[in-house]
DNA sequence: GCCGTTTTCGGCCCGACTGTTTTCAGTCG
């Protein structure tokens, strides 16, 4: 019997599902209630299928009956029905047509009624041949707009996003410069980067200014800005070199708030915020909240006046991304920042394939304000060159107790990573890993092993009595690689049982743990260490975007393990307890 | 299709922009 499908691919398919009901002309609302049920399943920290096997699947929000029947439909006979009815009833070259700006459902759906076209190919052809004109609806600009679309591979593939750091590398400057400018008063980066999201697709700058048109004009003057246009005095818009879009509006200050919270988003977070607020009689939006028994309008300086304003705890921007902190009874949790990290249990130095020395390590470490720090150099298997021989390793912690003697104000801790072999093994023997401070485990071959096995794997892996932490316990690269596969909800539950604590690693191509598995893993009362994996000292500053991901996870201090001192820290490692 | 501190039925966020239109539907964020 074949494996169940994982969250992810099956939230897949109540995605097309909603686009296809989309197409056939479904009402808005069924398809949101798709869409939103969709992404619940993605977010789902437990599994799907198992849920739905155990007839509990409607607890989770937004998921009824009948979504409940499609998705039995799905496990049992491997396809939903009604998907099956209308895939054949429309070409998968339509979902392809709605990717095109000015092209959705509705009108790619008329133009396959009315012309028969129903691939991109096809567009392009009547739109050539000026056929779409004679569509109601249609025109010539259309016309026009359709072909430098067609012809940059719009509708081909989703849009790139570009990784947050990079995001805010770049934005951040944009930030400061505006800043520094005369006319201006006050500037917020907004948008998902705000919010600390993976990878983000535009930069979305909010403003106060003196004189918001000179502003508006100092944006392409940017040495960041490649080009810019500005629509009004309120607004410009550019482009920065690498392509990222960058949008920057000017408000009143009594407004900063209403426009800050506006596009610092989610989507989700907003709806849910707008719904809240109707059922108390107000009408959210980025001008301000309109009170419908007054007529008024209120503006909100700032941002914890909207929420005031609504009856709602101060939301941190992290957090918002409808996951509940809207609900009754929400209480915001003081989260964990970069000041209370004290050590970084997962670095890397010239033994296997860092840049620096352990000595050049630790100085760096104890600049940033570290108290202690594990030099974990790749194991005896790890190949490409780079592995550490248990007769290298023998040596490596001799040089961690000089070193560690001969610093001040900073403690060394003698570690690995070792990697888990297919078996769930640690590749060196126990009496080497006992003599060790700190073990963390990675899984780095064999990552097409069946969900199945890698579990075991894992699994087998968190129970070992030296193995004190898992490294990027997914193994997922954002947007290069996909985690694999791996019943993520076993593996909180080992690692709970164990006292095993599970890594986000700081990487900004990993974040691994990801926000919603280290919320859940927190959760279950698994300790989450995060770590930067540095490769070279200047990599210690990657500890910002786990420390992001922690944030977005919901977690405190407490729930950090490297946010104690040392004596603390080590007490809670299993073969302490 | 989902859901309930107005509701088990009748709602389900808000506004700007676009291209095509004499008042707006569809798309987008």
């Amino acid at each position: 019997m074949p494996a169940d499908p994982s969250n992810l691919e099956i939230a897949a398919q109540f995605d097309e599902l909603a686009d296809l009901y989309e197409l056939d002309g479904a009402v808005v609302h069924r398809v949101l209630a798709y869409r939103t049920a969709a992404k619940t399943m993605r977010d789902s920290t437990v599994s799907i299928a198992g849920l739905t096997r155990q007839g509990r699947v409607t607890s989770l929000p937004g998921i009824g009956k009948t979504l409940e029947e499609k998705l039995v439909q799905l496990l049992d006979g491997g396809a939903i029905n009604a998907s099956q009815k209308l895939r054949a009833k429309y070409p998968p070259g339509l979902l392809d047509m709605t990717r095109l700006p000015g092209l959705g459902p509705k009108r790619a759906r008329r133009l396959f009624d009315e012309l028969g076209i129903e691939s991109l190919e096809m567009l392009r052809a009547a739109a050539d041949g000026q056929k779409l004109r004679d569509v109601k609806g249609f025109g010539p600009k259309f016309e026009a707009s359709v072909l430098p679309s067609l012809a940059a591979g719009v509708g081909d593939r989703p849009a790139q996003r570009v990784l947050l750091h990079r995001a805010l590398d770049v934005g951040e400057r944009i930030v400061a410069a505006l800043r520094a400018h005369p006319a201006s008063e006050r500037v917020e980066l907004a948008g998902s980067a705000r919010r600390g999201v993976d990878a983000v697709k535009d930069l979305d700058i909010i403003a106060t200014a003196s004189d918001p048109g000179a502003l508006v004009r100092a944006l392409a003057d940017l040495d960041e800005i490649e080009a810019a246009s500005a629509p009004n005095d309120n607004a410009g818009r550019g482009r920065t070199h690498t392509g990222l879009p960058v949008d920057l509006r000017v408000v009143s200050p009594e407004n900063f708030g209403n426009l800050l919270q506006h596009f610092t988003g989610s989507a989700a977070h907003n709806v849910a915020l707008r719904e809240t607020a109707v059922r108390r009689g107000l009408h959210v939006s980025e001008y301000g909240i309109l009170d419908d028994e007054t007529g008024e309008t209120l503006c909100c300086a700032t941002e914890e006046e909207v929420y005031e304003r609504l009856g709602l705890p101060f939301v941190e921007p992290e957090l918002r991304e409808n996951r509940g902190e809207l609900k009754p009874g929400f209480v915001p949790p003081r989260l964990v920042t970069l000041a209370d990290i004290r050590g970084d249990l997962h670095m890397h130095t010239v033994a296997s394939d860092g840049r620096n020395t352990i000595e050049e390590m630790a100085l760096a470490a104890r600049d940033r304000g570290y108290e202690y720090i594990a030099i974990t150099d790749h194991s005896a298997t790890h190949g490409f060159g780079d592995h550490v021989t248990p007769d290298d390793l023998e040596r490596q912690i001799e040089r961690i107790a000089e070193v560690n003697a001969r610093l001040e104000g900073i403690q060394i801790l003698a570690g690995t990573e070792t990697n888990i072999l297919p078996s769930g093994s640690p590749d060196y023997e126990d009496d080497l890993l006992a003599r060790l401070d700190w073990v963390v485990g990675s899984i780095h071959t064999a990552f097409g092993t069946p969900r199945e096995e890698m579990t075991k794997r894992m699994v087998t892996a968190i129970e070992h009595p030296w193995i004190d932490a898992i490294g990027h316990p997914t193994g997922r690269k954002i947007q290069r690689r996909q985690p694999y596969a791996l019943d993520i909800d076993a593996v909180i539950e080992a690692a709970a049982r164990t006292g095993t604590m599970l890594e986000i690693n700081s990487a900004p191509d990993r974040r691994d743990l990801d926000d919603v598995h280290a919320r859940a893993a927190a959760e279950a009362g698994v300790l989450v260490l995060i770590d930067s994996d540095a490769h070279g000292r200047a990599r210690l500053e990657h500890m910002r975007w786990g420390v992001t991901t922690a944030r977005r996870a919901w977690l405190t201090p407490e729930q950090v393990a490297n946010t104690r001192p040392w004596p603390q820290f080590a007490a809670l490692r299993k073969r302490a307890c």
